[in-house]
DNA sequence: ATCCTCCCCTAC
DNA sequence: TAAGGTAGGGGAGGAT
């Protein structure tokens, strides 16, 4: 509970209250790319790159885009011209069969001789080599790229390029100056390295997740908290002490409480020492790296230190470091690098993760059993409430019985735990930094006060808190303490403002959370990812969100919405990342509903795959990828059974951006290709849902233009340096270095008011006050017996909502029956010119035929016990409209009729009903805009 | 006025 | 070699 990262990234703090206000068009704008013109020799290639190449893939993809080439990320069958590839794998030597695949040597040949070559002597394909595997040929590559770097890395650390030709050609010292704001799939920093080595650690490998999450002391944290949490409502369960409730219910005596915080010393070291006793007395850290060797075989008197060794560029963060450590400086998440410098002897020993877990079981069996309320915070550290305890057991000396609970724990585990002490969270965890390392202190309001501490001291004040407010002069909490509140919330933000108004008053009002249902389940990778194409991408995609759904229960797979979290190379950003993390990046999210009952990874993967399409993101660029499924409150607590609501939508929407309408029927992403091997790795019911996914969107996809178009659907780039983590360490220098600090806004809406139908309704409900042709609705359509089954709530709501839209219903507009549609039509003709693209027929989930629409119309609500999701409803809306739009005011009657019908047939018709209304609603309301005219259903 | 979306921050 | 994951609090600005 400490700080746990190093020099902050000053420079960035005036930006981060501040500067953050700033429109975010401001900043929307800012690349314009000045590329000098070379003959265009590559003019009608489009192409395409495959595997490992040498020059890299964005050599060749520059090279060939200055002279004219395109490059598509994906292989599209009708567009790309030729492959460009070193080898090729089996699998895909049938694939590429009918493509000109060229050697990359065509490429720097052609350049170097000022046209474009025959392809036919660079064919990979037919040459001796086919049939080479990929693995085969990188490897090749990787030794002479090896030899080449080596002897000529220049100055700047910028790689040569091996194109093999006079460096003087101007293009390719273009392409070199230019390197650093272009990475390609493998960076720069990893470019002097094993290719082969780097490739079997990418993201793209068969079981990278497993092995990445089996050796990741950041997961392992994320998932213990979880699992501890439940271990501690299972303990109290065993112990008798049915969940919560200490809000003094029953006999209890109404008491100030009595907060303890307990964590471990220097916990991952503590517990690894246990197997290395012999270091003890040295400065010894937690990491992955060891650079030193077998300790048990060296001697112990200081030959092992890691600065022995040389090199000393390892980039391996220190989880944890013992206090002799600390006394050179060393923090725990520093690089190692970094600490060596401070602390030469610094010995490294390895994780064990096994023993931290174990460690820590113990730990909870022992608090758990004293405190009358445990909170999990973290693998070694607890919140208990001890005030019943203290009275009844120790007759209230604390001290007394945070020695009791150190005594206890140090002999079950042999790792020491420092105490806090206090009447609130806040008092006990400020104590337990002064009670460390293995001891005790206590901390009343008064005594905080007099305490001459720092902003960063208080829970929850990170670097951009502490460094807003540094800015502003404030630095100490006697200095917070003597600032309006008004001004904090100035600096800081509202909320921010109020909890360091209180904080540094000795005031805390929090109270233990014990057993809160989660409401989020994500999981997110950010190291290792290396895409080379969009399918690479899109396999990623399938196997996270396989992840996150193995986190999920049964029960907790209700109603849900899913995002997709992307962070993407920043642009121009020449720092080459560590070593196969994630850099320096601009992080993009989107999200989408995911219909009841539908967050099976299958559909998880695929709504995430079309968020990814949607955000038309370079896969190239792709440096961290995460889904997280948002929990909504099912409709009907009985909800079990319905397989539910259609999937999500079949087209992309394309409901934002200034330029949404005009591209919509272009922009529609291409679906790329699963590999089999992924799909393999699924059950049958998630592969069914990903191919039909795919089948969805192939059809009338038309290709998106290469890259470029980020920004296209008004998404705008923000720098996310992976805060308090190693990235940033490097002070910055610059005043306004960094862009950082713009709007932003809530991810979740905690479903906090309210009785469990709600988050549902709450849907329809948003649907409803969407609809504006409410007045279209409500007055005389709406059944009594319909309004009379609704909630309360919802009525109360819908009136409301009606009064305020109170309708002024225009007389002129007139049903429109199947006599007149022909007149109709020809009138909206003239109105609105030819319908809007002929290309694209009105479809429902894939289906235009009339039947098949039927069809799925009946399976939605025959399925959907629990009632129609807004989603589902828009979908259906959506269409509708379409075939408005259309003119096809016959299918579009057909189907509503039909869509009555069923609704008709439910047994608890009411919610269906509302949907069809507000189906008939916006069909209506469009009808009105076009025709004058409403359909008669 | 309130909700929703996309983001940022913090902690371990 | 290194393994920069994640839940949850919160803010700005647009949509309703
Ligand atoms: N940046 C960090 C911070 C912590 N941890 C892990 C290792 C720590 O041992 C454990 C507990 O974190 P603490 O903040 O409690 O730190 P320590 O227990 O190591 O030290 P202390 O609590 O004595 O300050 O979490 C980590 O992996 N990376
Ligand atoms: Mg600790």
């Amino acid at each position: 509970m400490e700080p746990s990262t190093i020099a902050p990234a000053f420079g960035d703090f005036n930006a981060y209250y501040g500067q953050r206000k700033r429109k975010l068009a401001e900043q929307a704008k800012q690349r314009a790319v000045n590329a000098p013109k070379y003959d265009h020799i590559f003019d009608g290639v489009v192409f395409h790159i495959n595997g490992y190449t040498q020059p890299s893939h964005y050599e060749l993809k520059l090279i060939l885009i200055e002279r004219g080439g395109q490059f598509l990320h994906y292989l599209s069958k009708t567009q790309v011209t030729h492959i460009i590839a070193s080898g090729l794998a089996m699998s895909k030597e049938k694939e590429f069969r009918n493509y000109k695949v060229v050697r990359p040597e065509w490429v720097v040949d052609s350049v170097k001789a000022g046209k474009q070559l025959a392809w036919h002597k660079y064919a990979l394909i037919g040459q001796g080599n086919t049939g080479l595997p990929a693995v085969k040929s990188s490897y090749d590559d990787n030794m002479s790229s090896l030899a080449d770097t080596d002897c000529s890395r220049d100055v700047l650390g910028r790689p040569p390029v091996h194109l093999g030709i006079s460096a003087n050609d101007s293009a390719i010292n273009r392409a070199m100056v230019m390197w650093p704001e272009y990475i390609p799939v493998i960076d720069r920093f990893e470019e002097g390295l094993n290719r082969e080595w780097v490739r079997k650690n990418l993201a793209t490998e068969k079981d990278f997740i497993q092995r990445y999450y089996a050796s990741s002391r950041l997961h392992h944290l994320s998932t213990w908290k979880v699992e501890l949490k439940d271990y501690v409502a299972q303990l109290r369960r065993k112990q008798g002490r049915p969940s919560t409730l200490n809000q003094c219910g029953g006999s209890a005596i109404p008491r100030d409480r009595i907060i303890m915080h307990v964590d471990f010393d220097c916990f991952f070291v503590s517990a690894s020492l246990l197997s290395h006793p012999y270091l003890r007395d040295k400065p010894v850290a937690v990491c992955h790296s060891q650079q030193h060797h077998s300790m048990d075989t060296e001697d112990s008197d200081g030959l092992l230190a890691v600065s022995t060794f040389g090199q000393s560029s390892s980039t391996s963060q220190i989880a944890s470091c013992n206090y002799i450590a600390r006394s050179f400086g060393v923090k725990n998440g520093m690089v190692m690098n970094q600490a060596r410098q401070l602390c030469p002897a610094l010995m490294a020993i390895p994780y064990q993760f096994d023993v931290y877990k174990r460690i820590s079981r113990t730990f909870y069996d022992i608090v758990t059993a004293i405190a009358d309320e445990t909170q999990a915070v973290s693998v070694d550290e607890a919140l208990l409430d001890v005030t019943e305890r203290l009275w009844q057991d120790f007759d209230g000396n604390s001290e007394l019985l945070a020695q009791n609970i150190r005594q206890r724990v140090y002999k079950a585990t042999g790792c020491a735990v420092s105490v806090g002490i206090g009447p609130s969270i806040l008092l006990a965890r400020v104590a337990t930094t002064r009670a460390k390392p293995d001891g005790v202190h206590s901390l009343n309001t008064q005594s905080f006060c007099n305490l001459n501490i720092s902003v960063c001291d208080l829970p929850g004040i990170g670097n951009m808190v502490e460094g807003s407010l540094a800015s502003n002069g404030i630095s100490s909490v006697a200095e917070v303490r003597a600032t309006g509140l008004q001004r904090l919330q100035d600096i800081c933000g509202e909320k921010m403002a109020v909890t360091l108004f209180n904080f540094s008053r000795g005031v805390d009002e929090g109270t233990l959370e014990s057993d809160k249902p989660r409401q989020v389940f994500g999981a997110d990778i950010g190291w290792g990812v290396r895409f080379s194409n969009q399918a690479d991408a899109d396999n990623f995609i399938v196997r996270l969100a396989s992840e996150v759904c193995r986190t999920m229960s049964a029960a907790e797979r209700t109603g849900s919405s899913v995002t997709l979290k992307i962070k993407k190379r920043r642009e121009g950003e020449g720092k080459p990342a560590k070593f196969l993390g994630h850099g320096i990046c601009d992080s993009l999210s989107k999200s989408a509903v995911l219909s009841r009952m539908t967050n099976e990874p299958g559909k998880v993967a695929s709504a995430c795959i079309k968020l990814l399409h949607q955000m038309s993101i370079d896969p190239l660029d792709i440096r961290s990828v995460g889904i997280q499924v948002y929990k909504l409150n099912s409709f009907d607590a009985s909800g079990e059974g319905g397989i539910g609501s259609m999937l999500a939508k079949s087209k992309a929407k394309f409901s934002e951006g200034p330029n949404s309408g005009q591209h919509a029927f272009h922009d529609l992403p291409t679906a790329s290709q699963l590999d089999t091997s992924v799909l393999s790795e699924l059950p049958d019911s998630i592969r069914q849902e990903l191919e039909s996914y795919y089948r969805q969107t192939s059809p009338g996809a038309s290709m998106t233009t290469t890259a470029g178009s980020r920004s296209a659907m008004g998404v705008s780039p923000r720098e996310s340096p992976h805060t308090g983590s190693a990235g940033l360490k490097t002070p910055r220098s610059g005043i306004g270095s960094g862009r950082r600090g713009r709007p932003r806004k809530l991810a979740f809406q905690p479903t906090s008011s309210g009785s469990k139908g709600k988050q549902a309704n709450v849907n329809l409900l948003q649907a409803f006050k969407r609809l504006e042709t409410l007045d279209f609705i409500m007055p005389s359509q709406m059944d009594t017996d319909v309004w009379g089954n609704l909630p309360m709530s919802i009525r109360r709501e819908l009136a409301r909502e009606y009064i305020k839209t109170k309708p002024t219903v225009s007389e002129k507009i007139t049903p429109l029956t199947n006599h007149n549609l022909a007149a109709a039509d020809a009138k909206a003709m003239v109105a609105t010119g030819p319908s809007i693209g002929a290309a694209l027929m009105p479809m429902l989930y894939g289906a235009s035929d009339v039947n098949d629409v039927h069809r799925i119309v009946g399976a939605w609500v025959d399925s959907s016990s629990a009632g129609p999701l807004e989603e589902d409803i828009d979908e259906v809306g959506d269409y509708i409209e379409e075939l408005v739009q259309h003119h096809d005011l016959m299918k579009a009657t057909n189907v509503l009729k039909y869509f009555k019908f069923r609704c008709m047939q439910q047994s608890d018709s009411q919610l269906w009903q509302i949907a069809l209304k507000i189906v008939l609603g916006r069909a209506n309301k469009m009808c009105a805009g076009i025709y004058g005219a409403y359909l008669d259903i």
